[in-house]
DNA sequence: TCTGGGGTCCTTCAACAT
DNA sequence: TCTGATGTTGAAGGACCC
């Protein structure tokens, strides 16, 4: 049975958003991010994107690129709103879909008689009825048609085979494919190895031995763009957190106390409201040297009131007692008790190792 | 000039159980 | 009883993703 997926990606989610209430931006520069001094771009519109204005890169940064921007800030209740409107006409076009972020899902498509066409239908259903974009990518695996539908975007429509994906992207380096970050091309690159192809061609050993068992071997299949990872939809959270980068580091620990008590409270606030119970909390720490600390301690049942998530993270706080000024201070909680479910079967499609790597 | 917020999952290590 | 292999849990740190 020959395997095909899709993976729906919207171009400049954020962005077209805004552009549909304020459509005399279009055609400008746009940027999407916050406004404090640590913020970072969340989106640039195509236009911003010639000036060199990235995702995930400083807002202050953005300015100096393309001053005359417009820099916008986020609405998350809107993109919300809007995700959700764009999923429901993908469920509607595949019986499984997994949804990968607010802007992005895979739908399985095998067996179907024509992908492309039922493509093509769900790409006009999503312009038609919110007047948003998408590209979308198709092969017989999530990872290929995950590259494809960023390979040709915005607006693209990309369908190819492993070995055709293995010819297209060879030369490029093997941060192309999702699952290789900065960490571990820049330990490929010490390795000599700088493209997908250097990477597919390398003997699983040598791999294995710089890599380890999993990630080794992991990296090659990447490399040929193999990937038996299955399509889920039902996957349930496993923590909930509440985080905050300062505008300027914090040194009074009875402001960081405020601080993460008041976080705490959100986080509860969130639990209760849908139920949820945990048994452990922990906190998060970065301090001024964007090192990142944490601090966790697993209580004998589950709990979600307020008090307790604030007086276990408090404890936590108090005795990692920061000696450094603190940026980040962040509430965690994991452990949920089970939900009156009905047992799914855990179908795992081969896990996904990523490893620390020293140097 | 730095580097958000919300997550997932992996690895390592220690403690403990079998 | 001692020792080793092996599994489970929890904690901490990281890599990575959108």
């Amino acid at each position: 049975v020959d395997r095909c997926v899709a993976h729906i990606d919207l171009d400049a989610f954020y962005v077209s958003v805004e552009l549909l209430r304020r459509p005399e931006l279009k055609g400008l520069p746009v940027v999407v991010s916050g406004s404090s001094p640590r913020a970072v771009v969340t989106t640039a519109s195509y236009e911003a994107r010639k000036f060199g204005v990235h995702s995930a890169i400083p807002a202050a940064r953005a300015r100096r690129l393309c001053p005359d921007a417009i820099f916008i800030p986020p609405d998350f209740v809107a993109y919300r709103e809007m995700s959700q409107r764009v999923m429901a006409l993908v469920r509607a076009a595949a019986p499984t879909v997994e949804v990968a972020g607010l802007d992005e899902a895979y739908l399985e498509l095998t067996g179907m008689l024509s992908p492309r066409a039922e493509m093509r239908r769900l790409v006009s259903a999503i312009r038609d009825q919110t007047g948003l974009g998408a590209s979308v990518g198709i092969g017989p695996n999530k990872l290929v048609a995950k590259v494809c539908s960023d390979a040709d975007k915005p607006a693209g429509f990309l369908q190819l085979t492993s070995a055709e994906a293995r010819t297209r992207f060879g030369a490029e380096p093997p941060g192309l494919v999702p699952g290789i970050g900065p960490k571990t091309q820049e330990a490929l690159s010490a390795l000599g190895i700088r493209s997908l192809a250097a990477l597919a061609q390398t003997p699983e050993a040598t791999l294995v031995e710089r890599f380890g068992a999993r990630l080794g071997p992991y990296l090659r299949r990447r490399a040929r763009f193999e990937d038996d990872g299955a399509v889920s939809s039902d996957r349930v959270r496993v923590s909930e957190s509440r985080e905050r980068t300062f505008p300027e580091d914090v040194r009074d620990p009875a402001e960081l106390e405020r601080i993460l008590t008041r976080l705490a409270h959100m986080l509860a606030e969130d639990l209760e409201q849908s139920e949820r119970r945990g048994r452990t909390v922990g906190i998060k720490v970065r301090l001024d040297d964007f090192s990142t600390h944490t601090r966790a301690r697993t209580l004998p049942g589950p709990i979600n009131d307020s008090a307790t998530i604030a007086a276990v993270a408090l404890e936590l706080l108090r005795a990692f007692a920061p000696q450094r000024p603190v940026r980040l201070l962040g509430v965690r909680i994991a452990g949920f008790e089970e939900r009156a479910s009905k047992q799914a079967p855990a179908a795992d499609g081969a896990g996904k190792p990523q490893l620390a790597l020293p140097v």
